[in-house]
This record gives C-alpha cells, sequence and structure tokens, in this order.
DNA sequence: ATTCCCGGCTAACACTCGTTAGTTATTACT
DNA sequence: AGTAATAACTAACGAGTGTTAGCCGGGAAT
C-alpha cells in the first residue's frame, strides 16, 4: 500500500470535507466551486475525485455526521435517570456547545441540507422529524409528570432548537460577550421559560 | 405609454419578484436559474430583462423590503407608551405574523442575504445590526425600570429572533397546529421566559 | 531491481449560468 | 390610421460548472 494518511493524524479525506465545510457555510453549496475548495486544499480539482465521489458526497458525509452526533446523545439521555427538565438542559447545553465548536459542520446540516440528492434527502428528513418528536416527547413527559409548565411540547422544540442555531450569527460576530457566557445565558433563558 | 400592468393590480415586476421569492426559498438564490425564474413566469429567459436590472436586483428589492418593513415597525413601537413587556410582545406578535403571512420574503431576507453584492450587503447588515442593537435597548430599559426578569439583552434578543425564523421549518410540514395557536404558544414561551 | 499502484497533473467534455444584441409583435396615444 | 414605446422572441457570448480520461512520477512490496 502507499501512504495512508499524509499529514498529522487525518486522512486527506477529512482534509477535504474539512475545508469543504467551511465553504460551503461561506458561499453555500451551490456558490461554491470544486476548483475552489481545490485551491484551498491545495491541490488541483480533477485530483480532489481520487478522494470523494462527488461534491454532494461531501454534503452527504457532513449531514450524517452531524445528525448521527444528535442522534446518538438523545438516546444516551433518554435512558439516563434524570428529571426531565435536566433531561432538557443536558441536550440543550450538547447543541449550543456542538455549534459553539463544531460550527461550520452543525451549520451545514442546518441550512445545505436541502441540496441533499435523493433518497439522502428523504432519509436526512425522516432523522430529523424522529429527532423532533422524540425530543417533544420528552417535554410532553415532562408536562404529564408535573414537571413543566404546561406549554404545546412541539413549539417548545421548536424554540428551543431555532434559538440554538441562531448562534450562528453571534460567531460571526464575535460580540464582547464570551462562549461561556453565551451558553449561560442561553440556557437560562429556555430553561426558566419551561419552569413551572 | 404602453400598458402599465399586466394583470389583476400588480405590475409585472412584481409578479417577477413574487414568483422569484418563492424560487429563491425553494432551491437558494445561487441554486436558482434565471431560465427557471421565466418558466414560472411563463415568458423566455431574456425577456425578464425588461422589467429588472440584474438577477440580484430582485434579491435586492426583497431583503430591503422586508428590512424597512420590521425597522418602520420598530420606529413606532419605540415611541409608544406602553409597558416593555407589551413592546416587546407587540414586536414579536408582528415578527410571527410576517413569518407567517410574509413566509417567502421573509425566509430569503433571512437566509439569502450572502448573496448580496456590495455595498448592499453591508448596509443590509447594518441595518440587521442597527435593529437588534435597537431591540436589545428596549429589553434593557425593561430590567432597569424592573418590568423584565435579569437577563444578558443581546442573547435575549437573540434567543427570540431565532426562535420565530425557526417557524419556516413548521410551514414546510403544516403539523396539526394551526398558526393562531402556534402563535400563541410561541408567545408563551418567549415571554414567559422573559417574565420577573 | 522490477512491478504496482496511489495520488498528483493537464486537457477536455458537455453543460448551465447570467446577460446582451438584434429583431419582431403588441399595445397605447395623438 | 400612424407613430412611438413596450415587451416579447431567438441567438449567442463568454465564463464557469462538475466530472472523466489519460498520463506520469515516486514510494511500497516482492
Amino acid at each position: 500500500m502507499a501512504k495512508i494518511q499524509s499529514k498529522g493524524n487525518s486522512t486527506k479525506k477529512e482534509v477535504i470535507i474539512e475545508k469543504a465545510s467551511r465553504l460551503f457555510r461561506e458561499k453555500g453549496f451551490g456558490a461554491a466551486s470544486m476548483r475552489d475548495l481545490a485551491d484551498h486544499v491545495g491541490v488541483e480539482a480533477a485530483s480532489l475525485y481520487n478522494h470523494i465521489q462527488s461534491k454532494s458526497e461531501i454534503l452527504q458525509t457532513i449531514c450524517f455526521r452531524v445528525a448521527n452526533a444528535f442522534m446518538s446523545n438523545l438516546e444516551s439521555v433518554e435512558t439516563s435517570a434524570q428529571p426531565i427538565l435536566k433531561k432538557m438542559e443536558s441536550i440543550i447545553r450538547l447543541h449550543i456547545r456542538m455549534m459553539l465548536d463544531q460550527y461550520e459542520y452543525v451549520y451545514i446540516a442546518d441550512h445545505e441540507w436541502r441540496h441533499l440528492p435523493e433518497p439522502y434527502l428523504s432519509n436526512f428528513l425522516n432523522q430529523r422529524r424522529n429527532y423532533r418528536k422524540r425530543l417533544g416527547d420528552i417535554i410532553e413527559d415532562g408536562i404529564t409528570r408535573g414537571e413543566i409548565k404546561t406549554i404545546e411540547p412541539y413549539t417548545a422544540v421548536l424554540v428551543i432548537l431555532s434559538a440554538i442555531s441562531g448562534i450562528d450569527s453571534w460567531q460571526r460576530s464575535r460580540k464582547s460577550t464570551t462562549a461561556e457566557a453565551l451558553e449561560a445565558n442561553m440556557v437560562k433563558y429556555l430553561i426558566e421559560g419551561l419552569k413551572k
């Protein structure tokens, strides 16, 4: 076999995906070109195809990697034995942290998924729907147990997830607030809005 | 003069902008082509240029139309003499209503503004920053007056605006909830999270 | 030392893109 | 009716798209 990895501990395919994630976020999937990506990797456009199969394969990898990360976290929270409000808080915190230090990837899964080709698109949307459903079930469970204020679960899920995904406009313009402060403030608002 | 308007009470330019708004939302600005737009208008691509100057002029029109609508609403709320919590509620309700019945336009101003060419891009971002600043000032005012719970104003603005813009994923999949119920539920969450 | 193959390269294909030129049909005004 | 303006059309340009074919150098394996 020839050399397996080129630099550090990440394979070249991984480098491509990483550079692509920044590019896709900045310009959007449609406006980002393979030649542009190749420049950032330091290679000719055609050479990319020694490592990937297509432009949208990159998008698929990013989207499903993020989806799986959230999904497996949800599963471990579901099976844990915490009070509902704690469950929600830990899910919210994970989302915020992911948004803070996996920014590029999460952003793309949030905003560029519509460019996924079928059948990946349907697959992705099903996972998304399933995730939200189960998040809603946790809230509903909390309401019937009297641990959470009476609120329509689906709306609550929508508010929470959307609020967090809005962090991207904070990322762009590094305000005075630190990441830790932002997390604390956001958790406060989102959790106290749920408290009975 | 020749005919000023072609059908109903809207000029043809308006028809183009309306069809474009749906197309831009569905495919994204970059992926939506002028030929595609022309098909929806029922005309050849070149003919569009009798009514508009460029593809991005359409985007500019949409973005600034939305921005101005929100800005002028903000001004009238600022000068009104309501309790702070009422001010916030009426701003929130306007955002939700705009999102519900001007969906396409608001969505584009929210998500496709990055494709604006300079100097419109900077102009737009300045307006956006200004809007959020003034919204934050209202909240801060409410805190010092003791009408609102102590919370970092910028974070609150972020949560509120992002939560509302997340309605788009509700729009896509008309759930059991009606628009009115959604508005009520969302206001409840967002306002009770602010209440002292 | 020779074979093998990986991963880079150049060139090119087959489109699609936004937009312009030039022309014709249709409409409105005098 | 005749004229001027509007808005449609066809054709094309030049640039940029994702992707494939074919070639070549250099390190790994035998």
